[in-house]
DNA sequence: GTCCAGCGTTGCAGCAACTGCAACGGTCAT
DNA sequence: ATGACCGTTGCAGTTGCTGCAACGCTGGAC
């Protein structure tokens, strides 16, 4: 829309791929080199574009910085809240965010169930991290030495026969969680609760935090909230999508 | 230089700080709203800005992606790596990786105690220029005018008691470090935490990237730290060695 | 040592593109 | 239902961007 900008902007791609001279630019830009050149020192005093001895010019650190920072200051509560609420207006369930720290993994967020029967959870609260569904779904992307690691370290407590026994079971259960991409907890922690979950990635693939939805056998059988998985994934998909900045110009979204 | 483009860089700073709407944008910009909107309106067709569902504005996922190919463009950083990773494995404590760029000092890769920290993580962050050890070790390198103008234009923020207190100070403790090859942060950041260092240097001798081992007081005092050195100035050299010695650059083009 | 070629840089005239205004339509809270 | 607010649009004025042409510098050829 802006001519100037958008030339500008079509410099940084084209430095992705290798440093280049003036001349260079100016003639993939269409431009003549005046116009490059002062482009190229807009760029260059906003620190995105580094000029190398040879002349030659290159992105600069400072995309690193703003990386960085915008990183530092995304909230994944504040941005997966409104969907989180949308899916419990629409399914009714608890709905609940959940994010791997120093070994532990806490509740972020959580939406109440419509239904008078609720379970026990709060956050801020450390999750059962050895069957919660959310649990697996952010260890299995953990490097493989610090899943070790954290299995290892960790009490496998009998909440209930279907509990994960020990470390060698809940490695084998994130290796599936991992392949499958989505995880659940069908009566692991209390006999009466199911839980399906999926996971929330990053800019760069990694799993930033883990969404699920809880229900007790009286009201939906596991069969039944299996059957909303689909949806779940979506969810966390849209949530994705947004926390990455990922722009879906010209595509239909689904 | 030009103005356009000028106001259009200067959204992303402002935006890496958080969310932010039209009005805010355009008042911290100065202009009116409608020239604000076409400049948000080309830096979102570009993907460096993402417009979230309450049609507020942040930094977009092709930001990532830039910094991402920027950051692998810079060869010092791969060929480092393998030696920062081994040397982790072997002592165990943090270990930086940082260049010198336009007056900053930045991380461009690290190895955490634990496991291996990828590109979002703390990666891209200016150092403390004044008081780290690697920022020492970069700027002790530079021309002396340039030297002189960056050390007077710094801030000199008094972290801790022990940290560098102005300009005069930090340029004679530039000079030791020039002198002795190596540079430490002694508690000038952060009382607990304890840093050495040393310069990985390019063929023509100049110094391209410093690496530091950093580890707070409660785990190692500074003079168990100090007897590391000699390993750490060692893998500084094995890197400047292999790093001189290869070349494979410069020819890439085209 | 001289000349030529190539590149980055600068000042300027012309005008294209950017700016800011004012008015419109939508949403939300009162 | 009403008003306030925010994003959006079309337009006239003119700002500031564009491309030209000329200059200085560097490096290589002869």
């Amino acid at each position: 829309m802006s001519q100037t900008v958008d030339r500008a902007l079509s410099i940084l791609p084209l430095l992705a791929q290798g440093p280049a001279d003036l001349g260079q630019v100016a003639e993939r830009l269409g431009v003549h080199k005046s116009t490059a050149l002062r482009l190229l020192r807009t760029l260059h005093e906003h620190g995105l574009v580094h000029r190398q001895q040879d002349q030659r010019y290159r992105l600069g650190a400072r995309l690193f910085a703003l990386a960085q920072e915008a990183v530092e200051n995304l909230d994944v509560r504040e941005i997966a809240h409104p969907y989180l609420a949308a899916l419990n207006e629409q399914i009714g369930h608890t709905i609940h965010l959940a994010v791997y720290e120093e070994g532990e993994v806490l509740y972020i967020d959580k939406v109440e169930s419509r239904y008078p029967v609720r379970m026990y959870s709060r956050i801020g609260k450390p999750v059962a991290i050895t069957v919660a569904a959310v649990a697996k779904l952010l260890l299995a992307d953990l490097p493989e030495p610090e899943r070790r690691a954290v299995a290892a370290k960790l009490d496998y407590p009998p909440y209930t026969p279907r509990s994960t026994p020990n470390a060698a079971a809940f490695l084998k259960e994130l290796a599936t969680v991992r392949e499958q991409g989505w995880a659940t907890d069908l009566g692991g922690h209390e006999e009466s609760i199911n839980c399906v979950g999926a996971p929330i990635r990053g800019a760069d693939g990694r799993v930033v935090a883990a969404m699920s939805v809880s229900a007790p056998n009286v009201v939906v059988t596991a069969e039944e909230l299996l059957t909303l998985l689909p949806l779940v994934r979506r969810t966390a998909d849209d949530i994705s999508r947004e926390y990455s900045g990922t722009t879906p110009t010209k595509e239909a979204s689904a």
